[in-house]
DNA sequence: TATTTGCGCAACCAAATAATTGCATATATA
DNA sequence: TATATATGCAATTATTTGGTTGCGCAAATA
């Protein structure tokens, strides 16, 4: 098994993202956030695990309850990555259009589809 | 196929994260693109197309050539989940140890594992 | 102690994904 | 016009994924 687990291919799926967002507010055990869900239990748990294996959520057992909570610095990893990205979308007028204007330059009276 | 085609699901493949990183820059034809990997032209392909899906990139034919350049504002909707958790990344106090340290004090007594 | 509950683990399955190969089409170029 | 180039599209295949079912174990409860 080659199993690449990162962050970004963690919050890919829609219930593992929204796993996220409810045990942002509490900790919560697999049966809780399970019941939150259409999805079984072992489908939940196994969510949950990925999530684990990615450290996006650390774990404490209390008895037999595991408590799974959210781990914020791990979420940072994406924001991080998203970073120098932020400027492009904040400015209205950046610099993409021009490169590409300058190609249709290049190409001025050659083809004009 | 249901074919969930999402910007998560988009940039939790990390060629395609590195496409959107090099089409910042610049916009680039498909084949320009792939001489900076080591995969085909057609797999690159493929994830440029995964990207237009879901508008992460634009294009722009010109003559033969397709320029494809980023569009920050998908990029944006990513942020824009993450925005909710910034807090809890950067206050180191927040309230998630406190729920579990309440819930460890409901449980005081009985085990202690 | 006997039973119920909470949970993880392993096997299995259908669907989705990533990549390859081959082909078709439109635009350049000789 | 004939050929080369840039690209998309379709079919195929191996791998990964998300989910189910069944089991076992430890902790709580009757």
């Amino acid at each position: 098994m080659k199993t690449r687990r990162d962050v970004f291919q963690a919050i890919a799926d829609p219930t593992r993202r929204a796993i996220l967002t409810l045990i942002a507010l509490q900790s919560l055990t697999p049966n809780a956030i399970a019941d939150q869900f259409d999805s079984s239990r072992q489908a939940i748990s196994k969510h949950i695990q990925i999530l684990a294996e990615c450290q996006l959520v650390s774990q404490q057992t209390i008895g037999r309850e595991i408590y799974y909570q959210l781990n914020p610095t791990k979420m940072k990893e994406v924001s991080d990555w998203l970073a120098p990205f932020q400027k492009l979308w904040e400015d209205r007028y950046n610099r993409l259009d021009n490169v590409l204007s300058n190609l249709k330059n290049k190409e001025n009276g050659k083809s004009e589809n």
